[in-house]
DNA sequence: ATGGTTGCTTAGCAA
């Protein structure tokens, strides 16, 4: 099974591009966040004519995540169901064969200190309980999406620059790591050691062709299907040109 | 210290 996440930030705006990535890469299960479309506005035609089912979880103008699948999935939850607000559409999963994906788009959080950075720890505190409730870490599962937080100082082009960003703020960090404790590997360590590994990469400044970037993007897994893990890539490649994403996607495969 | 870019929606917000 060949499994990969994408920020594709707004879905109309980069169809024709994901489309032709899809073509290349042929991924069973592709999980794209910030699609910024509710589910009846979703081209789901246009990825249905390239033989892909597609569940949505939309929003108007922000937000929104959608799992992209070659066959049918089962049992799809939209909602933490937790009793707190859910106004956000950033959670989505559903079983695609034997495994369980999990797609999410982690809140920004966008600064140290506001509302939304509370808002953004509280979330991912919360999606490790719905992990708790709905699941062991005996399952088959794969947590796959855009977490905004890099893992370790090797995540980040300079890490003292951007210790004070909510994408690599300690709380946003510990957070992300108590989430992990829960059971989590993230594939693209269990196959590379080395700094310099990026997906996501600011608009401004140049930032891309100086390799500028963060590995904020991860799919992670539980250890059952870790073991089946057989690679694990960012393919940077999808953010050059004109029109690319500010992200690239990652692809992990498994012998299933 | 500020601004730099992109997308959505239509001047300003979010990232």
């Amino acid at each position: 099974m060949r499994l990969a996440t994408w920020n594709v930030n707004s879905i109309r705006a980069r169809k024709e591009r994901v489309l032709a990535w899809m073509a290349a890469h042929r991924p069973d299960v592709l999980c794209i966040q910030e699609i910024k479309v509710t589910e009846e506005a979703f081209p789901s035609a246009d990825f249905a004519a390239f033989g892909y089912r597609v569940v949505v979880a939309g929003q108007r103008t922000y937000n929104g995540v959608a799992i992209l699948s070659r066959i049918a999935c089962q049992d799809v939850v939209r909602r933490f169901d937790d009793g707190e607000d859910e106004a956000e559409a950033r959670f989505l999963a559903a079983t695609v064969g034997q495994v369980r994906i999990v797609c999410v788009y982690v809140p920004n959080g966008q600064a140290i200190g506001s509302e939304k950075f509370s808002y953004k720890l509280a979330w991912v505190r919360r999606l490790r309980r719905y992990l708790e409730r709905h699941h062991t870490p005996q399952d088959l599962l794969a947590l796959c999406g855009d977490f905004n937080v890099a893992p370790e100082p090797r995540d980040v082009h300079d890490p003292n620059a951007w210790a004070d960003t909510v994408l690599f703020h300690p709380e946003a960090r510990a957070v992300f790591h108590e989430l992990c404790a829960w059971g989590l590997l993230d594939t693209v360590r269990l196959h590379h050691q080395e700094s310099g590994l990026y997906s996501w990469w600011d608009y401004r400044q140049l930032a891309f062709p100086k390799n500028h970037g963060l590995r904020i993007d991860h799919i992670l897994v539980t250890a059952p299907l870790a073991a089946r893990c057989t690679t694990a890539e960012i393919d940077r490649n999808a953010r050059k040109g004109q029109g690319a994403s500010d992200h690239a996607p990652v692809i992990a495969e498994f012998a299933l």
